[in-house]
RNA sequence: GCCGAAGUGGCGGAAUGGUAGACGCGGCAGUCUCAAAAACUGUUGGGAGGCAACUCCCGUGUCGGUUCGAGUCCGACCUUCGGCACCA
C-alpha cells in the first residue's frame, strides 16, 4: 500500500505549492514578536557549492524553529552581485558584467530554491540593480555630509603594467600583481576614505552582543589599540622650520635608553634634513622602498637596513645629541612615522644597531643584572636605570612618571594610537556603485544632488584589457556639468569597495521595493537589531567590521537607533574537501545540484548538520549520506506503515509501555528544543534518530494505543519539520493532518512526564566503577548508602579495609572511598 | 614570533568534574535470494581469562598537579588548524 520514499517527486511539488500558496511570505504588522535570522549572502560567483549549503540549511532549520515556536521571522535573501570576478569575465570572455551576474542571479537563484528554506523571495534585494546602489550611493553622501567620507592621498599598491591601484589582497608574495605579474610598487594617489578610524574605540565595545571570542579577538588585533606616549626630539636645522620631530612609544619608560631616531622615508622632514653628502644615498634609498610593496616592506624576513641622513636631533629628557636615520620599517600610516629607536628593550632596534654600531645602552634592569652587555633586546619587566631621576622605579610605575615630566615640561604627552587606518574605498573599477561626486573647476569636489541620483552606470562601457576603470574613457559618463555653477565639469570614475554594498543590505531586507528612501524607518525599527546572523569567519575584519562602523555612523545621523546592527553572531565552520577549503581556482568544489536529484535536498540538509558540530565544519566525504537515506526511509516506512495494537495485552505491561513512550517523548523534545537552541545540530539530528530507533521497537510491541501512537507520530514529524521540510510535508499530508506542517506549533515538553522513573545508579571503589544498580529514580541519599555495601560484587573490596568516606551524587553514584 | 581554537575507536563525532565512545559511517555475522545488490536484524575500543552468564586490566596528544573521582579543571610541553605578523 505504501508507495517508497521519493524525495526527487516530492521536494519540486512542496516547494512549488508553498511559493503558490505564498506560506513564507512575511507580513511587518504581526503581533508576534519579531525575529531577524540573517544569513551572509552570496556574492554572485555563478553556483552554489555545497559550502553555501552549510552555511544556508541549518541556518533556514534554525529559522523555522524560531518559527514554530511563535515568532513573526524574517529570514531573507539576496545577492552580493558588484565586484571584480564579473568584470574579469567581461574582459575574457566579452559578456557584460551585467549579463554575466544576473545569469549567475538566475541560477543561484534556482539553487538556492532547490534547499527548501522559508526565504522570502519577494524581498531578494540585487545589490547591482539601480534601486538598490541608488541608495548606496545616497549613504555616501549622507557620510560626505557627516565629514565621515574624505578624499586624501594614499600611497598604494600601484601595478605599472595595468595602470590601476590593487587591493592588499590582489598583490601576491614577493610583491607581484596576481593579474599580469608585474612588480607592484608604492604610488601616492588621492583617494576617497571612510573615517572608520573615528569610531575605533566603539568598535572595540561590543555591547549587549553576544560574539565568539575569535572573531572579537581578530577585530581587536585588526583594530589594534595602543597606549604610550607622544615624545617630542627638539631639532633646530637651518632648512627646517620644524622644530621638534614628535614620535609614538610604547614604552615612554625607556626614553633615556635612545640612541637613534628613524623616520620613514617618505617622512616629510627627510628632504630638508638630509645632509648634501648624504643626498645621494639618502634618495637612493627612498628610491629602493618606494619599489617595494606595502606588503613586502613589511615583510619579518626582510632585514633591517636604512641610512643615516647627517643630521641630529636632541632626546630633551637628558639632553644627548641622537643621530637621524631613514629606515623602511617605519611606516609612515602608523603613530607619527618616526620611532625613537632604543635597542636595549625593543628587538628591532636592537637588531637595527647591531647592524650599524649603534651603542646599546641599558635603561631597564633585566632580573639578575649587573651591569654587563645585552645579547638579546630585553623587553620584560624590570627596574629604571642610568635614567637620572627616574633610577629605581619598577618600569610601570617609570611609564607613569615619565609621561607626568613631559606633559610637566611641555615635551610630550599621554597619547593613544590604532592600528586600524581609515577604509580606503575608491577602486579603479567599472562595477561597483560610483562614487556620486562632480570635480569643478571653479567649486572643487561637489556632491551631486539626491534628486539626481542615482549616477548611472552607462551600459555601453568598453571593457578592452586595458587594466583601468572603463569609466574613465566613456566621453558621456565622465563629462557633465556642475550641479552648483553649471560650469563644465567632470565625475568622478572610481567606484566603491563591495563592502560598501554590503553594509547596509540587511536593511533594504525590512522595506522591500521602497523607492521613497533606502529603507522604512518604521520597519527597520520592527526588525533590528538582528536576533541572529549567521555566516563565515573569513569575513570577520572586513565585512564584520565595515557593517559595524556603518551602522554606527548611521546611528550618528538619526537614521537608526541601534549601536550594533548583530546582536547575536555565529560563525559556521567550512566544509573542505581533498584537504583544501572549496574554491573554482583550486578545481575542489562539490555542487550539490547533482547530490539533489540522487538523494533529495532533505537528505543533504540533514547530513550537513549531522556531520559535525556547525562551528567547526568539516571535510565532505558522501559515503555518510546513506545513512540519513536509511534514516528518512526509515520513517516514511514507520508513519506510513499501518499500527495494529496487541489486543490481548496484560494491562501493567501496557501502562508500563504507556508510560514509558510518553517519558521517551518528552525528553525528545526537550533535548530537541535545546540543541536548537544553542545551534547544535549534529545532536539534535541524532536525537531523532535514538527517537526513531525506540519507535521501531514501540511499533513492534504494540503495546499502546493507536491513539498514543499517533500522538508520538505527530511529535515527531513537529520535532524533524524544520530539518526536513519537503518529507515531513508529504507525510503530514498522507497521514490525514491539516496543511501545512510548517504552520504548525513546535511542542512543549512537559519536566514531570520528562522525568526518569528509573534511574542506574553506579557504585564506585575509590573513584572505579564496580557496580550498576537500577533503582527507582526517587531513590533517597540514605537508601542509596545503605544499598551500596551489601552488594556481592562490592563486598569482596570491602574485607579487611574501612570505608573512610562515602561520597553520594543524588541521580548518579555512590562512591565509596577507603584506604 | 604573537593571539585564538582544537587533539577521544578504522572514520565523522557524543559526553553540566561523576557509567568514556551516544548517534552515524565502515567492518563482521545472519535473514531474504539460485546468486548478488538493496533492505532488515545482531555485533563491533584494545588486551587477558572463562564452556558460559561474565570477570579483570589498559585506554580521550605527552608529562606533572588538584580532587573521593579528570576527556572535562590547573601548569609545562608536543602536534594540527585558523588569524595577525617589523604597528614602535
Amino acid at each position: 500500500m505504501t508507495v517508497d520514499y521519493n524525495p526527487q517527486a516530492i521536494e519540486p511539488k512542496w516547494q512549488q505549492k508553498w511559493a503558490d500558496d505564498q506560506l513564507y511570505q512575511v507580513k511587518d504588522d504581526d503581533p508576534r514578536p519579531k525575529f531577524y535570522a540573517l544569513t551572509m549572502f552570496p556574492y554572485t560567483s555563478g553556483d552554489l557549492h555545497i559550502g553555501h549549503w552549510y552555511a544556508m540549511a541549518p541556518a533556514d532549520v534554525h529559522a523555522r524553529f524560531k518559527r514554530m515556536q511563535g515568532y513573526n521571522v524574517l529570514h531573507p535573501m539576496g545577492f552580493d552581485a558588484f565586484g571584480l570576478p564579473a568584470e574579469n569575465a567581461a574582459i575574457k570572455r566579452s559578456i557584460h558584467p551585467f549579463i554575466w551576474t544576473m545569469q549567475n542571479v538566475d541560477n543561484m537563484r534556482r539553487q538556492l530554491r532547490s534547499i527548501g528554506a522559508i526565504y522570502d523571495w519577494s524581498r531578494e534585494v540585487v545589490t547591482c540593480l539601480p534601486d538598490y546602489y541608488k541608495w548606496t550611493e545616497w549613504f555616501f553622501l549622507k557620510l560626505y555630509e557627516a565629514g565621515l567620507a574624505y578624499r586624501g592621498k594614499a600611497p598604494v599598491n600601484w601595478c605599472p603594467r595595468c595602470q590601476t591601484v590593487l587591493a592588499n589582497e590582489q598583490v601576491l608574495d614577493g610583491g607581484f600583481c596576481e593579474r599580469c605579474g608585474a612588480t607592484v610598487s608604492q604610488r601616492d594617489l588621492e583617494q576617497w576614505f571612510f573615517r572608520i578610524t573615528k569610531y575605533a574605540d566603539e568598535l572595540l565595545e561590543y555591547k549587549d552582543t553576544i560574539w565568539s571570542k575569535r572573531v572579537k579577538t581578530m577585530q581587536r588585533n585588526w583594530i589594534g589599540k595602543s597606549q604610550g606616549a607622544e615624545i617630542s626630539f627638539a631639532l633646530d636645522h637651518p632648512s627646517a622650520a620644524e622644530k621638534e620631530i614628535r614620535v609614538f612609544t610604547t614604552r615612554p619608560d625607556t626614553t633615556f635608553g635612545v640612541t637613534f631616531m628613524v623616520l620613514a622615508p617618505e617622512h616629510s622632514l627627510v628632504a630638508k634634513l638630509a645632509t648634501p653628502d648624504k643626498k645621494t644615498e639618502v634618495e637612493d634609498y627612498i628610491a629602493q622602498s618606494r619599489r617595494l610593496s606595502e606588503i613586502e616592506r613589511l615583510s619579518t624576513e626582510k632585514e633591517k637596513d636604512g641610512v643615516f641622513i647627517g643630521t641630529y636631533c636632541l632626546n630633551r629628557l637628558n639632553g644627548e645629541k641622537v643621530p637621524i636615520w631613514i629606515a623602511d620599517y617605519v611606516l609612515l600610516s602608523y603613530g607619527t612615522g618616526a620611532v625613537m629607536g632604543v635597542p636595549a628593550h625593543d628587538e628591532r632596534d636592537f637588531t637595527f644597531a647591531r647592524k650599524y654600531n649603534l651603542p646599546i645602552p641599558v635603561v631597564i634592569a633585566p632580573p639578575d643584572w649587573s651591569d654587563e652587555e645585552l645579547a638579546e633586546a630585553y623587553t620584560g619587566p624590570g627596574t629604571m636605570v642610568n635614567s637620572d631621576q627616574f633610577n629605581g622605579l619598577p618600569y610601570q610605575q617609570g611609564m607613569e612618571a615619565v609621561c607626568d615630566w613631559l606633559e610637566e615640561k611641555g615635551w610630550g604627552k599621554r597619547a593613544i594610537t590604532y592600528r586600524l587606518r581609515d577604509w580606503l574605498i575608491s577602486r579603479q573599477r567599472y562595477w561597483g556603485a560610483p562614487i556620486p561626486i562632480v570635480y569643478c573647476d571653479k567649486c572643487g569636489i561637489v556632491p551631486v544632488p539626491e534628486k539626481d541620483l542615482p549616477v548611472l552606470l552607462p551600459e555601453d562601457a568598453e571593457f578592452k584589457p586595458t587594466g583601468e576603470s572603463p569609466l574613465k574613457y566613456h566621453e558621456q559618463f565622465v563629462n557633465t556639468t556642475c550641479p552648483r555653477c553649471s560650469a563644465p565639469a567632470k565625475r568622478e570614475t572610481d567606484t566603491m569597495d563591495t563592502f560598501m554594498c554590503s553594509n547596509w543590505y540587511f536593511l533594504r531586507y525590512t522595506s522591500p521595493g521602497c523607492d521613497t528612501a533606502a529603507f522604512d524607518a518604521n520597519k527597520v525599527k520592527y526588525w533590528m537589531p538582528i536576533d541572529i546572523y549567521t555566516g563565515g569567519a573569513e569575513h570577520a575584519v572586513m565585512h564584520l567590521l565595515y557593517s559595524r562602523f556603518f551602522s554606527k555612523a548611521i546611528r550618528d545621523m538619526g537614521l537608526v537607533d541601534f549601536d550594533e546592527p548583530f546582536q547575536h553572531m555565529f560563525n559556521q565552520g567550512i566544509i573542505i574537501a581533498e584537504k583544501q577549503k572549496m574554491s573554482k581556482s583550486r578545481g575542489n568544489v562539490i555542487t550539490p545540484d547533482d547530490y539533489v536529484s540522487e538523494v533529495g535536498a532533505d537528505t543533504i540538509r540533514t547530513y550537513l548538520m549531522f556531520l559535525a558540530p556547525w562551528e567547526q565544519g568539516g571535510e565532505w566525504d558522501d559515503s555518510g549520506i546513506s545513512g540519513i537515506s536509511r534514516w528518512l526511509n526509515r520513517i516514511w516506512n514507520l508513519v506510513l506503515g499501518n499500527y495494529h495494537p496487541q489486543e490481548k495485552i496484560n494491562l501493567d505491561t501496557k501502562q508500563k509501555a504507556t508510560r514509558e513512550l510518553s517519558r521517551t517523548t518528552h525528553q525528545t523534545i526537550k533535548k530537541v528544543t535545546e540543541d536548537l537552541g544553542r545551534l547544535h545540530f549534529n545532536t539534535m539530528v541524532a536525537a531523532l534518530m535514538e527517537f526513531t530507533n525506540y519507535l521501531g521497537k514501540v511499533k513492534e510491541a504494540q503495546a499502546v494505543t493507536t491513539l498514543d501512537w499517533e500522538e508520538s507520530i505527530d511529535t515527531l514529524l513537529r520535532l524533524l519539520s524544520p530539518t526536513t521540510p519537503h518529507l515531513t510535508e508529504e507525510l503530514w499530508q498522507k497521514t490525514g493532518r491539516e496543511y501545512s506542517i510548517h504552520n504548525q506549533s513546535w511542542p512543549v515538553w512537559d519536566e514531570a512526564l520528562a522525568k526518569d522513573e528509573e534511574i542506574t545508579l553506579v557504585v564506585q571503589v575509590n573513584g572505579k566503577v564496580r557496580d550498576r544498580i537500577t533503582v527507582p529514580a526517587s531513590i533517597t541519599e540514605d537508601e542509596a548508602r545503605q544499598l551500596a555495601p551489601d552488594r556481592p560484587k562490592i563486598k569482596p573490596y570491602l574485607t579487611d579495609k574501612t570505608v573512610t568516606k562515602v561520597i553520594y551524587v543524588p541521580g548518579k553514584l555512590v562512591n565509596l572511598v577507603m584506604r
